[in-house]
DNA sequence: TCAGTAAATGGACACGTGTCCATTACTTAA
DNA sequence: TTAAGTAATGGACACGTGTCCATTTACTGA
């Protein structure tokens, strides 16, 4: 209501002058300086950004895309990008995907309806969006993929290396000596995009182990989806002697169904997931677990979006952080029988070799 | 960059009839129509909604301050608040205040520079943002307390109905037979104003019990807190018998601590929580709690808000819901010993009553 | 053909701020 | 006293849209 005209009347000057009270107040005459003040104090303006974010052209204001606030990556995700960029002088504007590229259409196009000049996204599944993206970068707007970043570079982004975690955790299971691992989750280029599953073939071929097709399972990474595949792949006649949750959310749904079918951990089956969650030390016994340096993901995605911003790098970021393995006690070797059971299969294999 | 004016420009009309092709198409000649079409898609326009939000003098932006985005019960929150608000064709920003007052008040100048026409807001610790309240008000922002509304009534609130939910609480606990119970935090109107512990006394009298003073602390409610609480409440010469987490995220600190001294649930100590995390299901024994109906209250919130936009309701909301109480196995009675350590004292009461 | 009417279109201004340039007042030096 | 220079202040316009009112065009009926 109160603009910076009224403050101006009051003060007996001018709105430009005004302005400049709080803006240079040292090219004030002293006096003038002290009625403009007083005229603020008494009728308590305070500027409308809006207004001076259209003039100026630049909105001040970041739009970031997750899949769901209620994942607690993406969540601390948000909350560090939010704190740092407002250090930087930005606002940011959080939406959710719900993991379906056209919802992830309609938010894009509301967060250009504010104008933001950079926008942080968890690509989406599908490609409805792709080609709504690229006219974005044409316009101007800075774009960063955060998490995951489809193959072809088109962006700058900041996510796990997620090969190497991968790599990681295959070599730490099968160190223990397991052979029948499965993940949650096949990756798919339309329906379940992500750096994880897609590297987990060649991961287990560096480890000398081999993919087993009755485990793979194309999916939208929910607590409930990870659920009902653990149980389906823990009655199989050969089922896995460890899960390797490749999202904390599915490592909650891998674990009760594990208690629901009675399996013990790491007795029956081992359970190795990513993301660090706060709930995997307290369960039973605590989570194995390949941490991601969410804080320091959200710093790197934060100072790549201001340089980028203010114009003092030009050079393409391409961000890949290492996981880190915390080992707690969910993960063992199989048992006995397992390995008695998988016996020839492994001489087989080696008899290929020689 | 490309406006209205560039598309009016494009097909030859004027600005105002670019414009009414959005609006109101029926009332433009057909040719005309098509000819504005043909250029709106052909530079792909899409208006700047601050822009026509100033002229407007309607923002169409509400915003929300919670104490912390990682609480799973505000995150659940945001986003059911932010889906309804879109489908009414607002947005939402969302802010922390780290429950600091001071930041409060930084945040609260942030969002009325943004011009917001309501605000919801888990009021904070202390009061150094009270007086920036009622202005906000007086420049008419909608104001509704959501989680926890100071007592006078100020403005409209959605909350738990907490006394009752403490009544429930520490009745089931009291009718298995403990006496001794302790919750994490106690009331404080500047340093921990909330709804819970602030009904703990009234509601232990009514079962005919007494608040032990050793077991009081006033304190923010944080895991960690929570977790060094647990340490040294269980540590005295008289433990409780039952603890009683106000909020989630001060379980799972409570729940770490009894971890740490060894103490089993619900042999040695009794715990009952507030919020129904899905980790809570998943530990052993599963944790009695007490659910807060969290997507109704964003809902009657959402609606709340929209209502009062919108013009059509002008009596206050002051809405209580009640908490749902799921047992699973935390809570049992508490040891013979223990009954018979207090059976002095229940003696000693039951004399003074007759 | 012409008045009368409705349909279709255009122009001016406002929202609140930032920027550029012009103007006035004051000081200093010759 | 005057010219030059600086400090202090004010005015006009632009950002992109929405609203109000004016204007032009097309159509109807006598």
């Amino acid at each position: 209501m109160t603009s910076i005209t009224d403050v101006a009347l009051l003060a007996g000057v001018s709105p430009t002058t005004a302005k400049r009270a709080l803006k240079e107040p040292d090219k004030l005459h002293p006096d003038t300086l002290r009625r403009v003040q007083e005229a603020v104090a008494s009728l308590h303006y305070e500027p409308d950004l809006r207004a001076g974010a259209l003039r100026g052209g630049q909105s001040r204001t970041v739009g970031l895309v997750i899949g769901s606030i209620l994942e607690p990556f993406f969540a601390q995700l948000a909350r560090t990008l939010a704190r740092e960029l407002r250090r930087g002088g930005y606002n940011l504007l959080i939406s959710e995907n719900e993991y379906q590229s056209q919802t992830e259409l309609e938010e894009l196009k509301l967060l250009y309806g504010q104008r933001i000049e950079a926008l942080i996204l968890r690509p989406g599944y599908g490609d409805d969006s792709r080609e709504y993206l690229e006219r974005l970068r044409s316009r101007g707007v800075y774009i960063l993929q955060i998490d995951y970043a489809p193959p072809g570079r088109a962006y700058d982004s900041v996510q796990l290396d997620n090969a190497a975690a991968m790599r990681q955790g295959v070599r730490y299971l099968a160190g223990l000596g397991h052979e029948r691992i499965a993940i949650t989750g096949q990756y798919d280029p339309l329906l379940h995009p992500e750096g994880r599953s897609q590297t987990f073939p060649a991961a287990m071929r560096e480890a000398g182990l081999n993919v087993r097709p009755e485990y793979q399972r194309v999916m939208f990474l929910t607590e409930e989806n990870a659920y009902q595949y653990t149980l389906d792949v823990m009655r199989l006649p050969e089922p896995p002697t460890a899960l390797f949750a490749l999202t904390g959310s599915s490592a909650s749904g891998v674990y009760r169904a594990l208690r629901e079918l009675n399996l013990s951990v790491p007795g029956d089956v081992s359970l190795l997931s990513f993301d660090n969650y706060s709930w995997m030390e307290l369960v039973d016994p605590p989570i194995d677990v390949l941490e991601q340096p969410v804080e320091q993901m959200a710093q790197a995605a934060a100072r790549a979006v201001l340089d980028a911003l203010s114009g003092e790098r030009k050079d393409s970021v391409q961000l890949q952080l290492p996981a880190r393995l915390i080992v707690r006690g969910s993960c063992a070797p199989p048992r006995e029988q397992e390995i008695r059971a998988c016996a020839p299969v492994k001489v087989g294999a080696g008899t290929q070799n020689h």
